[in-house]
DNA sequence: ACGGCTTAAACC
DNA sequence: TGGTTTAAG
């Protein structure tokens, strides 16, 4: 739901850059020869020739489409060789039996590097971005007004400027460069006119350092941005002054602006009469707000006057990883082992991705959900849906595959509710699962030490992991597989090997490549158990971390059991400090990846932290061996607050210190303080 | 029971 | 909170 915000007092340039066809353009970059031709991005799948996913302009123009009948349907790969047959489909990259998109999230990690440079930015997805220009047109309009500009590029004067009047015969392009250099223009319009060249040289930018054209538009806000971005495509750009606004806005259909696509846009619809944008400036807020709350009423107000006071936020990262699959139709999964060797693939992939998130960004994520979506046939009330789950998130391939999976069989049990243990075999009726997806949340910015931490998980890395009673536990048990699965099975790190009769599968730790994982706590013991007793592990998800059940359906309790329910965070820090640097702290830091120009971005918005507390925190940068002063505020913002408020004392005793000062942390359970290391050593 | 696969964010 | 729902590309 949408929230309303107060436009800011000043005005504001906001760009709104949206990739054309992006996937397209990743793939004829690797394909020159692709270049001019009609192309189709197609996603693996053997059905009709796969879905499209992106169609290049060329092909557009022979009447391949992403939406048929104005509904959702997407084309096949089929239907579009029908209609232009000379179309060029590529396949998207698969790995490990699904769908692979690193190609085009890197691909747009590039184009981001090179926006965030010259403002604020905000990755909104895979190929679109958000830039607050303010600051660079208002530097602009002070130092080098478009006014006194006699050369102008060319990208620049092919820009579409709403609202303005351009008579046949007159000069297109002269036409935008007298409303660019207008002297007698108001404040707005000028800022915009910087906005206009800044985006242009961008544009230029991008094209010549990623050969990827895009499309922008320029407003005093983000909703108009991004109307705008999309109004002359490919590869050109559009401002909306304001003058303009009401004008486009009065004729525009209600359900073409962002937020209002789906069914609060139908509800406008179908409800209040309201078909466009303009017809919504009949009702008063406090109607709207009778309809749709306070938040949305206001915000709908809000919009139909194009007034949105959203800010850009400068994130240049994604704030979660998500691999998943679907398994449509006949393809539903219908055995406990075929789940988890889908749930394994995904593991592996989302496993990856946060190894390259720790290794560029020198991020952690905190927290692991599983998703699924199935249906009961054989049983009435075959619709409910299937509960999502979450628990702290371990680093490893086979940490994740294993959470993920009890996590699955939690949610599993949830959802079959009383009915739920009845395993005869392998094969069951009762459930189908029809879509699969692991995720990874709750990010947070290793502050700073970075390095030390890497050398810790690497030197980790070696040491295999060990259960608490000396048990090694990789051995995991699970039911068959008689159910063949139509991929192929990945043998390359994970050894599902499916035994028709016996109703086992033995998964097999990889011997080949070291288990990667890292035993932050080093109290897990988790006891596998046959297929028989798959339907009696525990509801709770602890048996995760520090029980496992056994054919009673008993616990075995850890003794260990203290750490439970602590955010896996604190469980890094707790490790930094027990094993701290071995060595001094090098700058080699310096090999962040261009994407990671984060840090850049956050120093501009200058929070430099207080002055007050800098002779203590010189001392905590020794014993900590690195910069404290270095932690910007927006990244202490990002952590669950309450390590906020302990990371906040710790680095301002001054304010309200009320701990005892001989055991510093120890009066609280959540203290991440307590991980860190003593002031005094 | 499908366009597939992702991400973000609001709500309770 | 975690889990659900909506929306978008």
């Amino acid at each position: 739901m949408p929230v309303a915000r107060p436009e800011t007092s000043d005005a504001r340039v906001i760009a709104h850059v949206d990739m054309d066809c992006f996937y397209v353009q990743v793939e004829q970059r690797k394909q020159p020869e692709l270049r001019g031709l009609p192309t189709a991005v197609v996603q693996y799948n053997e059905w009709q020739g796969g879905g499209l996913i992106a169609v290049s302009y060329e092909a557009r123009k022979c009447g391949v489409k992403r939406v048929l009948d104005g509904v959702f349907r997407s084309m096949r790969g089929d239907e579009a060789k029908a209609a232009c047959p000379e179309i060029q489909l590529v396949q998207v990259p698969v790995a490990r039996g699904k769908a692979d998109l690193n190609l085009y999230r890197s691909a747009g990690s590039e184009v981001v590097s090179i926006l965030a440079q010259s403002g604020k930015c905000e990755r909104a997805s895979i190929d679109e971005v958000y830039l607050d220009l303010t600051d660079a047109a208002e530097s602009m309009l002070a130092d080098a007004p478009p006014e006194s500009l006699e050369l102008m590029d060319e990208e620049v004067l092919k820009s579409h400027i709403l609202g303005l009047s351009r008579k046949d015969g007159d000069d297109f392009e002269e036409s935008v460069r007298d409303w660019i250099c207008r002297k007698d223009a108001d404040r707005r319009d000028k800022l915009l006119s910087c906005g206009i060249i800044l985006v242009a040289e961008l544009r230029k930018q991008v094209l010549k350092e990623t050969e990827f054209t895009c499309s922008a538009g320029i407003a005093h806000n983000k909703m108009l941005a991004k109307l705008a971005s999309g109004m002359n495509k490919p590869a050109q750009q559009t401002v909306v002054p304001y003058a303009a606004v009401q004008e486009l806005l009065s004729s525009l259909p209600i359900k073409k602006m962002k937020q209002l696509g789906g069914k609060l846009g139908t509800s406008l619809q179908t409800d209040l009469g309201v078909d466009t944008v303009g017809d919504l400036l009949q009702f008063s807020e406090t109607k709207l707000q009778e309809h749709y709350g306070i938040n949305t009423g206001t915000w709908l107000w809000n919009i139909a006057r194009g007034i949105s006071g959203e800010e850009v936020q400068g994130r240049l990262l994604p704030k979660s990883h998500g691999s998943g699959k679907t398994f449509p139709g006949p393809r539903a999964l219908k055995s406990l082992s075929n789940v988890q060797h889908w749930l394994n693939q995904l593991s592996e992939e989302l496993s990856e991705r946060l190894s390259s998130d720790l290794e560029q960004n020198k991020r952690i994520a905190s927290t692991l959900t599983l998703h699924a979506s199935a249906f009961r046939s054989r049983d009435s009330d075959s619709h409910k849906k299937f509960p999502s789950k979450s628990c702290p998130l371990r680093y490893g391939v086979t940490k994740i595959q294993e959470d993920a999976f009890n996590l699955f069989q939690a949610a599993l049990r949830e959802y079959m509710g009383p009915f739920g243990s009845k395993p005869q075999g392998n094969k069951q009726e009762t459930w189908r699962i029809t879509g699969l997806s692991v995720s990874a949340s709750k990010i947070v910015d290793i502050p700073s030490g970075t390095s030390s931490i890497m050398r810790y998980f690497q030197s980790q890395s070696t040491v295999p992991s060990r259960s608490a009673d000396g048990c090694v536990q990789d051995h995991v048990v699970t039911p068959s597989a008689s159910e063949g699965c139509s991929e192929q099975i990945s043998t390359e790190t994970q050894a599902v090997i499916p035994e028709e009769d016996t109703g086992v599968t033995y998964t097999f730790p990889n011997f080949e490549t070291p288990d990667k994982d890292v035993d932050l706590v080093s109290e897990k013991d988790v006891v596998s158990c046959p297929s028989s007793e798959a339907t009696d592990v525990p509801t709770q998800l602890e048996s995760n971390r520090t029980s496992q059940t056994k054919r009673t359906g008993r616990k075995i309790n850890n003794p260990k059991e203290k750490n439970r329910g602590m955010p896996s965070i604190v469980d890094i820090f707790k490790n930094y400090n027990a094993s701290p640097p071995t060595k001094q702290e090098t700058q080699e830091d310096s090999t962040v990846s261009p994407s990671t120009s984060k840090r850049a971005n956050f120093s501009n918005s200058s929070h430099s932290s207080e002055v007050t507390q800098e002779s203590e925190e010189r001392r905590q940068q020794i014993d900590w061996g690195y910069k404290i002063d270095e932690i910007d505020q927006s990244v202490l913002n990002e952590l669950p607050v309450e390590i906020q408020r302990e990371l906040r004392r710790f680095l301002h005793p001054n304010k309200r210190l009320n701990t005892n000062s001989k055991s510093k942390g120890d009066g609280s359970t959540s203290s991440i303080a307590h991980y860190f290391p003593p002031l005094n050593r």
